[in-house]
DNA sequence: GTGAAAGCGCTAACAC
DNA sequence: GTGTTAGCGCTTTCAC
C-alpha cells in the first residue's frame, strides 16, 4: 500500500518511503500496469476516437488537435479507423468501449442503429464531430456541410458566374461531401439555376482523380465558367488540368473546393475554398468531453457550430 | 462460468446455454470487459505503435497499411504521435507499456536511452521501422535513407547535372530527412563535386515552405541546374516557386524529392523522387511482428530492408 | 458439460 | 504515516 501510494504521488507517506519506492521502483524497471489500476478504481484515462480515415489531411489534423488538447489532461486518446465503413465502425466502437473509456468521439452523426445504442448505453460522454446537419447523441462539435454548400453557391452566383459544373467523389461513402454537393445544388436552384453538368467517381478523392476528372469534362466540350469540387485536393487537381489545357483560371473558370488546406496558399493561383476549422474542432471537442466527464452538461454546453468562412482567393475579382 | 465460455465461443457448452447466454448479452446490453479479461489472462491483444506525425502523408500511410494487415489478426493497434519529441516519445511508450501490448511498433532507431530500456525490458517483440541506418532493439523493418541520398545523388550525376542545391526544412527533427542530405551529399564528393548552396528551415515540410525557399534561392541569381529536396512536397512546392518565375522545369533546372507520393502524378511535370514502400512496411511489420509474438524468430528474420525505387519522371530524357 | 476456488495487480475504505 | 481487508470482472485450473 505504501508503495502504490508513493507511486502515485498521494499525500500521506513518508519522504524516506517515497524515496525507497522510487528508487526499488527504478531499479527494477517498474511499469505501473494499467489494467489492474483501471480494473480496480473502476476508470480509465483512455478516450476513443473513431474517424474514417487518416490518410486525409483534414482527419489528421483533427486528430493532431485532439492530441494537443489532451496533452495536460492525463486522458489518452485512442485512434480507430473506420474506413467510411460503418460496420467497420461499430466493431470499433465496441471494442473500445470495451476498454471502458472515459468518453468517446466519433465522426458525423450517420452511426449505425446499433452503434448508436451501445454509444448511448455506455454511460459516459459521447461526442460526434465535423457535421451538425442530423440529430446527435449528445456532444456535438462541427458545422453544417448542407450550408457550407449553399455559402459557396451564394458566393459564386455573386461573383457573376452561371454555367456551374460539379466533380466529386466517393459521395456514397462521404456523406458531408455530399451534404455540401445538395446544399449547392439547392442553393443554385433557388437563384433560378441549376448545374450544367457533373462528374462523379467511386474513388475516394485525390489530386490525380481531380486532374482526370476536370480533364475529362473540359475536353466533352461542355461550356461552364465555374467547377464546384467535393474538396481541395480534388480543385488542384482540376487547377492543373485547367493548366494543361491552356484555360485561364479563375478568369475563364472558376475552381472551388473546400477546407482550405495549407497546400493551396502553394499553388500557382488561389483557388476558391471554405475553411473548415479542423483543429478547432479538435481543440474544443476535447474541452466540451473532459468538462461532460467531471459533470453533466446543459443542452446548449453540448452543442457547439462553427461557420467556415469563405475564402475566394484569386477568384474575388 | 459458462456464460464466460459461452461469450467467448469456447468449446464445452450446450447448445442451449450459449443461446440463452446469447441473448441474455444482448438483452442487457453487455460489453466484455477487456480490462479484467487481460487481467485476468495476462496478455492483450493491443500492439503500440508509435510515429513522430500524422498530419504527414507517409506516416498516415504506414498507419494504414499496418491498420490493414492487422485487421485478420485478433489484434488492435494502439496509435501514438510523437510529434518528433523524444521526451514525447518517451512518455508515449511508458504509457503504452503500462497497457501491457503484445508487441510495439516504433518509428526510427534514434529513441531516448531510457526508451531503449523500456522496450528492451518490457518482454515483448519491438518492431522499429522506417530506418535501418543504426543499430536496432530487435525487429528492424525499412530503408537506408544515407542510400536513398546516395543513390539520387549518383542518377542526377548520371543526367549531366552538377551544380547542386540542397532545400530542406527541420532537419534537427527529421532525423531521416537528414540521413538523406548527408548521403546525397557524400555521393557528390565522391563525384568530386559539392552542393553550391543550401536552403534550411525550421518549420516542417510543407507545399508553401518549399515554394517559399525556392523563390529565395531563385532569387538570390545563384547558378545551379538541379535542386534536392527533404521531400515531395518541398519539391512540388519548389516547382510552384520555377513557374511564377518562368524557369523551365526540369531542362533547365531538375527538381528532385523524396517519397512517391501520390499527388505527384497530378503535377504539371512530373519531378523525380523516390518511392519509400510506405504501406508495403506497415504491412510487413506487423506479418513479423505477429510471428514474433508466436514464438521467437531467427535475427535473419527479424530484419527487412527495402530498397526504394528512383522514379526520375520527365527528367529521364 | 458445469461449477468452485484462486488469482491477475492494483485501489478504496477503514483500522491502527 | 502505514497496514489490512476486500474486491474490480474476468480466466485458469481442477473437480465433479
Amino acid at each position: 500500500m505504501t508503495a502504490s501510494r508513493a507511486l502515485r504521488g498521494a499525500a500521506d507517506v513518508s519522504e524516506a518511503n517515497i524515496e525507497k519506492v522510487l528508487r526499488a521502483a527504478e531499479e527494477i524497471g517498474y511499469v505501473t500496469n494499467h489494467l489492474a489500476t483501471s480494473l480496480s478504481s473502476q476508470t480509465t484515462n483512455l478516450i476513443g476516437v473513431v474517424v474514417p480515415s487518416m490518410s486525409n489531411v483534414v482527419f489528421a489534423e483533427v486528430l493532431a488537435g485532439i492530441s494537443d488538447a489532451i496533452q495536460q489532461s492525463g486522458k489518452q486518446p485512442v485512434f480507430g479507423i473506420s474506413n467510411y465503413n460503418a460496420e467497420v465502425e461499430q466493431d470499433i466502437i465496441r471494442d473500445m468501449l470495451s476498454w471502458r473509456p472515459s468518453g468517446m468521439i466519433v465522426t458525423g452523426l450517420e452511426q449505425s442503429e446499433q452503434s448508436r445504442k451501445l454509444l448511448a448505453g455506455a454511460g459516459i460522454p459521447v461526442a460526434q464531430i465535423m457535421d451538425i446537419d442530423g440529430e446527435a447523441i449528445d456532444i456535438n462539435v462541427g458545422l453544417s456541410h448542407a450550408d457550407a454548400g449553399r455559402d459557396m453557391a451564394c458566393a459564386l452566383m455573386k461573383l457573376g458566374r452561371s454555367k456551374f459544373a460539379y466533380i466529386g467523389s466517393a459521395l456514397n461513402k462521404d456523406v458531408r461531401a455530399r451534404k455540401r454537393m445538395e446544399g449547392f445544388r439547392a442553393e443554385l436552384e433557388k437563384g433560378g439555376l441549376s448545374l450544367v453538368t457533373s462528374r462523379i467517381d467511386d474513388e475516394f478523392s485525390s489530386l490525380p482523380l481531380g486532374r482526370a476528372l476536370t480533364a475529362e469534362l473540359l475536353q466533352s466540350g461542355v461550356d461552364v465558367d465555374c467547377i464546384y469540387y467535393s474538396n481541395d485536393d480534388m480543385a488542384a487537381g482540376g487547377l492543373f488540368a485547367t493548366m494543361a489545357a491552356g484555360i485561364q483560371v479563375p478568369q475563364r473558370l472558376l475552381l472551388a473546393g473546400f477546407n482550405g488546406l495549407e497546400f493551396l496558399e502553394g499553388l500557382p493561383v488561389r483557388l476558391a475554398t471554405a475553411r473548415s476549422p479542423r483543429r478547432q474542432i479538435g481543440k474544443e471537442v476535447i474541452r466540451i468531453l473532459l468538462e461532460a466527464i467531471k459533470h453533466p452538461l446543459a443542452p446548449e454546453q453540448r452543442r457547439l457550430v462553427f461557420h467556415p468562412e469563405i475564402d475566394l482567393g484569386d477568384s474575388s475579382f
